[in-house]
DNA sequence: CGCTGCTGATGATACGCATAATCACATGAG
DNA sequence: CTCATGTGATTATGCGTATCATCAGCAGCG
């Protein structure tokens, strides 16, 4: 069923129908009531809808939204990360009557999936989210300078040009750590992921600054998961009362490896968590903690890119967006007044 | 970048490009090899990739799976049913190069998503996999009568001509049963699902011809969730050892309640489930019950579609898939010998 | 030399849509 | 009556690609 059928069917010229379906009332584009009314008859009988593909040649968008996942997104070890925010991709994208292009292709043989070696796949959607804790630099900056629309799940700071939704950890960090000092806390250790992801960085400087701020003591140490027992000894020498610990499951292991030696959370040592993995054993103890909202980026990160591509790009939108972190108070801080 | 830039930069005209893109050796389409280099050289410097809108407009496939889920797939509660089919497609379009364009926009404003109502936004994709419990059958008549390649996730029998690939629930149902009297039991209730499903259906005749195969007394209920008390009661009626519960989760419910009257499963009352539910209870007991395989399903599900859009759909080819459901044995069937 | 057959490449066209340019016609003013 | 004006529709064109038909050139052969 094209566009010329249509025409036919009601006695009109194809031109005429694609005014009709444009809606527009210009004044160089003229129909009359009843000749519109005719094509809308056939149109609405036949159950027509534009073929995208003609569309977008002829430099129309089509309310494709893509989605590019740095690894595959949908088995269970990935899915604790992108369920949530696929969740709010796809809600989003309801919203907006959008329908959601995967790149699912662009595995290479070995190494991450890459972006740009797709060629102009990408260019079928009419804009693209980004999702992935590792994305590279490299192609976010070639994705701009092609002015491709796009939005980076995550905060992005490398490159100003760079349009983003992130969690706001630096402030949600800071909430804690005031919460610990309101609590008596006056010596705190930071266990930091021994990555150099922008997130790390956020958190660090939130806990800096909030450190900082209270005139308390603080000390920051870097420990690849798996390290329980040496962070705890770590903790130990410092004589702190409460650690930060930046990777969830490491913050469960702790408390564990805590437990095991017979000492007690938080009655010896309060342990906060910088994170939530989602796979939570509901047995595990109630860890004080920050929770990313991990749906809500997912949501607006597509609400941001829609405005993006319909050009309100003027200045006035801002394009890199932080989104509040909710904290969980849990039951591994101690109140040490 | 156009072919056309392509072919100014190799000094060859349009149609030599395409020629070379297509790979053709006919003797109706002829490049000499000098030729022909030159515009590989131009293409791979360039990293051209041909508009995929435009090859689609020229009667070209583009490699792109449509998924269509009748349901909203990843927020939490249907992620149980979706997750693992998704993660077939996904890795299965993977294997083939091919990207997933999801149909999330489709949403009437109360009933259920339909496929139709989209018109042609199907057309980009080149062959659609239908996800959902609950498929209209005059819509997948329809989609046959397009000639427009589908494949349904789950058996479908009404109609003839929808390719379907579907878990063979009818033999997994069968040798729970003869297990059951392998065991020794020789009074079997089937509590069904008030659902008038293909799956609903095919696990019933699985049930019926098992049980008349081993000449046992065999009954069916149907019984809505949330009843479990009644099922108990309508199972002591009957005097039976074992009940074949096909909702997993009224069967968690039914251990619950059965225990909760001081008797024990399967000592009292043997519990077989037809199906599982992702959430499983780590805690729950661990009913004895059957495993649709359901990322093969949605792998499988893919493939199909491939092959019939590869046009392989010579009659040879089997268009109605059954894969085999797995066993688990678990611990709610009693040895009664 | 004229014809055929072959090779290597190009021109033309269609795909379905959006849109600018154009046209036929009627109406009113001068 | 003629010309400007406005209205309602059509024709023409371009988007980028695939493919068929065509064409130029050349060699072989009678």
């Amino acid at each position: 069923m094209t566009q010329r059928r249509i025409a036919e069917l009601a006695g009109v010229s194809q031109a005429a129908v694609s005014l009709v379906l444009s809606g527009r009332t210009d004044t160089t584009t003229r129909l009359s009531d009843a000749t519109r009314q005719r094509v809308l008859d056939v149109l609405h009988e036949t159950n027509y809808e534009a073929d995208p593909a003609a569309r977008s040649l002829a430099g129309k968008s089509n309310n494709i939204v893509g989605v590019f996942t740095y690894e595959s997104a949908f088995p269970a070890e990935a899915s604790d990360f992108y369920a949530p925010l696929l969740t709010g991709v796809e809600s989003a994208a309801e919203e907006l009557g959008a329908d959601l292009l995967m790149f699912t292709s662009s595995r290479t043989h070995d190494g991450p999936r890459r972006l740009l070696r797709e060629g102009s796949r990408l260019r079928l959607a009419d804009g693209c989210v980004l999702l992935g804790r590792h994305m590279d630099a490299g192609e976010l900056a070639r994705l701009v300078e092609l002015e491709y629309p796009f939005v980076a799940v995550g905060r992005r700071d490398g490159d100003a040009r760079v349009p983003y939704v992130g969690a706001d950890y630096a402030s949600a960090v800071g909430e804690l750590v005031d919460l610990a000092v309101a609590r008596g806390h006056t010596k705190l250790t930071y266990a930091a992921l021994p990555f150099d992801a922008e997130s790390t960085r956020d958190r660090l400087a939130g806990f800096v600054a909030a450190t900082r701020k209270h005139g308390v003591s603080s000390r920051v140490v870097t420990r690849s998961s798996g390290e329980a027992e040496k962070l705890a000894r770590d903790v130990d020498v410092h004589g702190s009362t409460v650690v930060f610990v930046e990777d969830p499951v490491e913050a469960d292991r702790l408390v564990a490896h805590i437990e095991s030696e017979g000492r007690a959370v938080p009655r010896d040592l309060s342990v906060v968590a910088l994170g939530e993995h989602a796979r939570r054993d509901e047995a595990a103890r109630d860890v004080t903690r920050l929770v990313a909202p991990r749906t809500a980026l997912g949501a607006e990160a597509v609400r941001l890119l829609a405005r993006i591509m319909s050009g309100e790009v003027d200045e006035s939108i801002e394009t890199r967006v932080l989104l509040p972190c909710s904290i969980v108070e849990g039951s591994t801080l101690a109140d040490r007044r």
